[in-house]
DNA sequence: CTGAAAGCGCTTACAG
DNA sequence: CTGAAAGCGCTTACAG
């Protein structure tokens, strides 16, 4: 004779506790687990449970554990670019993945308006609604980090920041990814080497920037100003660069490029440009994504493991919030050199043996 | 003299009702902008709540009122095709933009174990974390559907359930997405067009199949059934396809991709195997995402409002949980085909005016 | 216009 | 091994 069912519907703790003979506490202590209770009663409980389908309501239990079983996914303000990656999917599935095996849930939050940039956090923060924070990315010098560490709120960054070396961070060594990189065009027999970077306030950009003087500078090579550009993470920044580079009189014969997106659009600038990669320019990038393999030419580019880099900021975060210490930090993600035919040229490397 | 500081404080509604002198109920009435409360108390209370930089404990304030503000997104299980495609980015970000312009936020699950489908939905309902869910696509038979209907919880499929024709639903027409990409070969004079689809047992892939045969019935053209194949969205499976439809005696001169993932391997495959496009072989595909147009060549394919989709899904459950009622059920968002080289070779259309 | 009280569904000392 | 009681931080009739 029950009319209103579904939603407007909750079984309580109550309800098992009374079918079951047995009070509020007790049902309450067998769900958690509680060692001292009799076997007898544990299964009792935990029949009627599965009978009513009982599932207990995670907000009263996040209002008096004052936990909360989530954890926050802070995604940076222009998210275009971001969404616009495949970079992001995979960095999303190593998130999920451990962080379901390990029975929390993810919050998905950005950055609302310019103006309050720690409106959305705050919110987060204060209204207790995760655990822990996961951020996706830094500028060079970011509030949000600054924030967190005064609220002393768990977080783990996935990226680097310098102004807070002590933040917990999750990242490749992308002085040693970009100089990997660089070194490899060199050992092709390049000398002319240019470097279509990112946005000049990530700290990403920054280090693959030193990273690539660096790879120059150890090989007496200069870094010719001409041939490094700074832009987004986006396809127009690469055909935009490569426009501006092949009008050069003294153009590189190489470039090293952020990211495989934007080095889709340096492939495309290129093609419509009538140059051949890698005969005329040998391009390498960052990140191999799935499709880089597929690219025309197959592109070069660095794997910086991007689902561990996920998968590990997850685990570091856990570990934070279990109150282990940290062994190590910033932990970072190994990366390799995968290459292909757009760095292949091997009639620009006549010298080598 | 404050010792203990950040996560473990916690400023609650009594907090402020002390210092601004009046009770706990006043200071939650000014918060929820109940009518009845003079300006005067109402602006004192307010800027205590600023100087002690007060939020309202969600977990709390979700217990009594029942209500999350928050939406959960419930991601197919095999997640990774999702994930190593651009469209899902793009979706995400419709539905990101369009929740926290309404004070939503988002919960990201996804189903666990193959042996409990429910599992993870079934926590997020009768745990009471979500107000509403988002169901990222759906099979031809979904017991997920089914649940939330019994339960009677809010959703909105992003797709379409042909077993549950009343679900509320956010697609394109899709088989008219497939019959205006069949047409358009059709138009540029093909009579042999092959079909590259997804997982049969995806909805989608369905109703693309019918929008493609409806359009060659149309013209009088047979669907041979060696010129089609399933896969899945994956690359791997557009060049699989070609590898497949090449060697045939009888090779169509066009063909339909479901994806434009599929189609990025549809053409690497055809330039490994040494095949012009569209010359020898013309292609239009689905999604439009933003490497369509830098693949070479450039691929035609179908844009089906992706960021819309994801915006309008949100909507539509807003408005369910504003118990507002749906005026049309599904929502369709219009498509529009976008035409560029991979599909453009008039030299095979020399009958047409 | 405002306050005291009851209650949302859970957990956890305290006592036995 | 188990129960009664207090309490987590909020909201909302009820009364004035």
């Amino acid at each position: 004779m029950i009319e209103s069912e579904g939603v407007f519907d909750m079984i309580t703790i109550k309800d098992i506790a009374k079918l079951a003979g047995v009070s509020p506490s007790t049902v309450s202590r067998v769900i958690s687990g509680h060692p001292r209770i009799s076997t007898e009663t544990s299964l009792k409980v935990k029949q009627i449970m599965k009978e009513l389908n009982y599932h207990p309501n995670m907000m009263a239990k996040s209002l008096v554990s004052k936990t909360t079983q989530t954890l926050g996914i802070m995604l940076p303000r222009p998210a275009e670019e971001l969404f616009q990656n495949y970079f992001f999917g995979e960095l999303l599935r190593g998130i999920i993945t451990h962080a379901t095996r390990n029975n929390y849930e993810l919050l998905l939050s950005t950055e609302t308006s310019s103006d309050d940039e720690l409106q959305a956090i705050s919110r987060l923060v204060h209204g207790r609604r995760v655990d822990g924070i996961l951020l996706l990315g830094s500028k060079r010098d970011d509030p949000i980090i600054t924030f967190l560490e005064e609220e002393k709120f768990p977080f783990v960054l996935i990226g680097r920041s310098e102004t807070h070396p002590n933040a917990p961070m999750v990242d490749n060594d992308n002085v040693q990814t970009a100089y990997d990189a660089t070194q490899h065009l060199i050992a092709q027999g390049h000398t002319r080497i240019g470097f279509v970077s990112g946005p000049p306030d990530v700290t990403l950009s920054h280090d693959r920037m030193r990273g690539y003087r660096k790879a120059l500078d150890e090989s007496g090579l200069t870094a010719n100003n001409d041939w490094i550009v700074e832009g987004e993470f986006l396809q127009e920044s690469g055909f935009r660069a490569m426009s501006l580079f092949m009008s050069l009189p003294d153009r590189p014969t190489a470039i090293v490029v952020i990211d495989d997106n934007v080095a889709f659009g340096v492939l495309r600038a290129l093609a419509e440009l009538g140059y051949q990669v890698p005969e005329d320019i040998s391009v390498v990038s960052f990140n191999n994504i799935a499709l880089s393999e597929l690219a025309s030419p197959p592109l070069s580019s660095i794997d910086i493991g991007t689902y561990q880099l996920g998968y590990t900021a997850v685990q570091v975060l856990l570990k934070i919030l279990g109150n282990e210490p940290l062994t190590q930090n910033p932990v970072i993600i190994p990366h390799r050199l995968i290459v292909r035919e757009s760095s292949l040229y091997m009639k620009a490397k006549p010298l080598q043996s």
